[in-house]
DNA sequence: ACCCAGGTGGCTT
DNA sequence: AAGCCACATGGG
C-alpha cells in the first residue's frame, strides 16, 4: 500500500460520504470510523483525521484519488447558496455537512442502480459485491478479504441470466444483461447532451424509469440538477412541504425552482439526514 | 403471514 | 395521464 496524506480538506465527513446512498462498496469494516472500498482498480483504506485525509492505496495518483473525492470542488459555496434560496433545509446541511459527491465511474453506477430499485441498501451492497467477486478482477488481498473491482462492460454483457440468477439479484437479472448489451453499442450518452436528453437516453434502457435515471445523472456524471425521487424523498417532501406521496412531478419542480443546479446535493443532505433518523 | 426496500414494465381505465 | 399489479429476495 502506498500512503497518499492530503492536508486542509474542508467539508468533509467519511460517514457522510460512504452511507449517504450514492456508492455501494466501501464499508466502515473495522469499526473505527475508517472505511476500505474500491475505486476503478485500486483498493483504498481512508482516514480522516480532523482535516487531513489519509490515504492507503494500492494505486492512483494524488490527482486520481482528489478528483475521486471531489477535493477540488467548495462545498461551503455550495451549502451558502442552497441556504440563500432555501434555508428550511439547514437542518438537514448541518446533519450531513462532510458529504461530497464521489466521481464514480459511469458503468459501475449505471448497474448499481439498476439493482438498487424495490431494493434496500444493505441488500443492494451483497448483490454488488457478488457481482464484482463473480464477474470482476481479482485486485489482491487486503485487511484478510480479497477484492474485486466492478466488472467491464463487455464481461456483463456475456454473462448469461441463468448465472446470474444464482447471485440472487432476482427479476433484474434481465435488466442487467441488456444493460450491459446496450451500454456497448451506444457507449455513455454524450456530454453534449442537455440533462433532459440524457435523461431520456437513460429511459430508453430496459429497466430504468426515472428515479434511476436521476441517480445516475447525479452520481454518474455528476449532473446536480437531477433530483431523484425514492420512497424516502417522497416521505421528506411531505413532512417539510406537505405534498402528496403521489404528487411526483410537484415534488420535482419544487426542487428545481429551490435547488436549481444544485438539487441532487439539496437531495443527498435530505435523504442522509432523514434516513438517519 | 404481511410489509417494506434508493421502482419499473405493462396493462387497464 | 393516472391507477393498478406483478416482479425476486431477504429482513423486520
Amino acid at each position: 500500500m502506498n500512503r497518499i496524506t492530503i492536508d486542509n480538506v474542508k467539508d468533509m465527513n467519511l460517514e457522510h460520504v460512504f452511507e449517504c446512498g450514492q456508492c455501494f462498496r466501501w464499508n466502515d469494516e473495522n469499526g473505527d470510523g475508517t472505511y476500505i472500498g474500491v475505486a476503478s482498480s485500486h483498493i483504498c483504506h481512508a482516514k480522516l483525521e480532523d482535516d487531513r485525509l489519509i490515504l492507503d492505496v494500492t494505486g492512483g495518483s494524488e490527482e486520481f484519488w482528489r478528483d475521486y473525492f471531489d477535493l477540488n470542488t467548495d462545498y461551503s459555496e455550495y451549502k451558502r447558496r442552497l441556504l440563500s434560496t432555501e434555508p428550511k433545509i439547514e437542518p438537514a446541511i448541518v446533519n450531513g455537512y462532510g458529504i461530497r459527491i464521489l466521481r464514480q465511474d459511469f458503468f459501475e453506477v449505471l448497474i448499481s442502480f439498476i439493482v438498487s430499485q424495490n431494493n434496500n441498501i444493505p441488500r443492494i451492497k451483497k448483490c454488488i459485491e457478488s457481482i464484482c467477486r463473480t464477474y470482476g478482477d481479482e485486485l489482491g488481498e487486503y485487511n484478510g478479504v480479497m477484492r474485486y473491482s466492478f466488472p467491464a462492460p463487455e464481461v456483463l454483457a456475456n454473462a448469461s441470466v441463468s448465472e446470474l440468477a444464482e447471485l440472487k439479484l432476482g427479476y433484474r437479472c434481465e435488466y442487467i444483461v441488456r444493460a450491459a448489451e446496450q451500454f456497448l453499442r451506444e457507449g455513455k450518452p454524450d456530454d453534449s447532451m442537455t440533462t433532459e436528453e440524457f435523461h431520456k437516453a437513460l429511459l430508453s434502457y430496459h429497466g430504468i424509469g426515472p428515479k434511476v435515471a436521476n441517480c445516475i445523472l447525479l452520481f454518474g456524471i455528476r449532473d446536480f440538477r437531477a433530483f431523484p425521487i425514492d420512497v424516502w424523498v417522497k416521505k421528506i417532501m411531505n413532512d417539510m412541504y406537505g405534498f402528496e406521496l403521489s404528487n411526483i412531478k410537484g415534488m420535482q419542480k419544487f426542487a428545481y425552482e429551490h435547488f436549481g443546479e444544485l438539487s441532487g446535493i439539496a437531495q443527498q443532505y435530505l435523504f442522509f439526514y432523514y434516513r438517519g433518523k
